[in-house]
DNA sequence: CTTTATAGTGAAATTCAATTTCAAAATGAG
DNA sequence: CTCATTTTGAAATTGAATTTCACTATAAAG
């Protein structure tokens, strides 16, 4: 998994014309290894403890080159941050967001999709991705 | 239903002591008979061309107020900028939202909620509010 | 109808993350 | 190794939201 998305990643980089870098593969390395979910700033933190030459520009274009290859994905929660979470191939899903811890989990449900659909086909709209976020209280934020 | 907004408004403004002024009553008007889903840029540069004296700070602070109030409700779709929709009382609905014209539509459906709290429940999560929009291509955008 | 304490206004300044710029450094094709 | 090209990182810029502050307007009390 950890070693297919390399792959891909390596295999963006050449297609383009880009060039393999050092930071890109620390940088790579370390997204992989890391919690899902992760924003520029945070990643940056962690990666400035054994690497402390890294730019946070760097690992923001680079979070930025992920995302166009396919094995990362943006994404906004109401925090102001920009988040990237791991993509696996062909897999969809949906987040719970804790608004107390900020935990984020993650759920699919062909039921709901299905819904969707239905709903886009009944206005004639023809849906290219959607955004469906649940807010509230985690199990451990309940007291 | 506008004259029940205002009230609404008007009756906040007094219980938290505020002040009922020239410009929050402008802004008011503005906002009601405008399109839903207007940013508080957008609505104003609506505003300045019958009222150049009335500052965006205003515009972006009454607008928070209606929100408060619960008159309006905050939205953050991709573009960056934050959007303002009318209220209505216990009313919910999601959006479709065009990727092209960024034409947005509402939807509500009582299955997808059900659905919702399913998702929720297995989790041991408890919603507070959710976030659903589908994003593609409106009928009037496909050619 | 004043007075006066308090809230509101608008311009300018600030914040905060994202994004761009630019000179210096690194990569890799030949 | 050489050189054109891409990367890098610091600093500057952007763009929207938010705060500050001196001045003005509101409305409650007299």
């Amino acid at each position: 998994m950890k070693r297919a998305k390399t792959k891909i990643f390596h295999d963006f980089i050449a297609e383009r014309g880009l060039k393999s870098t050092r930071q890109r593969d620390i940088i790579l390395e370390a997204f992989l290894v890391s919690d899902r979910h992760l924003s520029i700033e945070e990643l940056y933190l962690h990666l400035r403890a054994a690497h402390p030459t890294i730019g946070y520009v760097t690992v923001y274009r680079t979070l930025k080159l992920f995302a166009e290859s396919g094995i990362a994905r943006e994404f906004q929660f109401g925090d102001g941050q920009t988040r990237y979470e791991h993509v696996a191939e062909g897999e969809h899903h949906d987040h719970l967001v804790c608004v107390r811890c900020g935990a984020i989990s993650e759920f699919s449900n062909a039921a709901m999709e299905a819904i969707q659909d239905e709903i886009a086909a009944a206005q004639g709209f023809i849906i290219q991705h959607h955004k469906m976020e649940l807010y509230g209280l985690c199990s451990a934020c309940q007291r």
